[in-house]
DNA sequence: TTTGGGATGTAATAACATATCAACCCCAAA
DNA sequence: TTTGGGGTTGATATGTTATTACATCCCAAA
């Protein structure tokens, strides 16, 4: 699975791999795994790109999985408190992590053509905003940093 | 006025500087300043935090000037387009921008203890993230910068 | 067997945002 | 002077995102 995510890749291996990396990592941690919070993030890496709550409430409510949306909400504070998934503030929507289990500062690329959304590696505290905080005397706990524009896919034959 | 906002300052003349600014930008580029407008921009200055769309429609309605959330949404948009105020997309709210004409791409510091927001500058295209949205191909048109942390004033009896 | 924590079911509501159409004002072209 | 268009505002309704609150279930530890 390339860090960067607008590649074309094994897409089943990827799911499969995303699964059991965080089926590992909760069996390690002693979290529960359960049926809807594995469903969700299959959807997640399934879709490969941000899905807002209710998009994802749907689906579980078509497989009976739940039809109300703290089902959707829990499920998705679980994964985004546990690092498998994160939110994206400019959506209001979630996409599944690229690196699960790791301890990471993710910043993200987020196609307005195909809604793709790639994760990259932030670095908060380095650069101008972290001169600008230690100038301020803010200390960053955490940063929202999510980089809009075209994929390079979405480039070729642009139209808006 | 200081580019970063946490320090004390004249504020009066910061809310009077920064409507004459605007003012100003508006007569010379055609632009109607009209009431709502204004009031909503100095709403903003006065608070120098975030305010929600609906705190700001809160105050329209107690002086008359508009009841229904398009009001608020419209005046905001037209600030925000302009430039005269951000959209602080984690907090699903509005700031008063700091350096109102000025085309530039913000970045903010966000205190999660007094709300206060800073305005600091941001530079997508460089750092990590312009080097990782190269080498994926990516083209960065606008991007949302915001960290939260603790400005100085709340990291000094820091309770929570 | 009871008790307590974590997960889920469900209803209701809060919070944030937009679509649509009518009314109004100003100004400039006919 | 009238007419028409652009821009702004008024108002109703609705769409979208998120949370609160409380009931229930299950399981494991005491």
């Amino acid at each position: 699975m390339d860090p960067i995510g607008f590649e074309s890749h094994d897409h089943q291996g990827c799911i499969a791999d995303g699964l059991a990396q965080v089926e590992a990592y909760c069996s390690d941690a002693g979290l529960q795994f359960t049926p809807i919070r594995r469903r969700v993030l299959e959807i997640l890496l399934q879709e490969h790109r941000a899905l807002g709550a209710y998009d994802i409430l749907d689906r579980l409510r078509a497989e009976g999985l739940g039809s109300q949306p703290p089902v959707a909400y829990r499920a998705l504070d679980f994964l985004t408190k546990h690092g498998f998934c994160h939110r994206i503030e400019r959506l209001n929507a979630f996409t599944a992590c690229a690196h699960p289990g790791q301890d990471h500062a993710p910043a993200f690329l987020i196609c307005r053509g195909c809604d793709a959304v790639a994760e990259a590696q932030g670095r908060p505290t380095e650069g101008l905003l972290g001169t600008a905080a230690r100038d301020a005397g803010f200390s960053i706990e955490r940063a929202v940093i999510e980089a809009e524009g075209l994929c390079p896919n979405c480039q070729t034959g642009e139209t808006r």
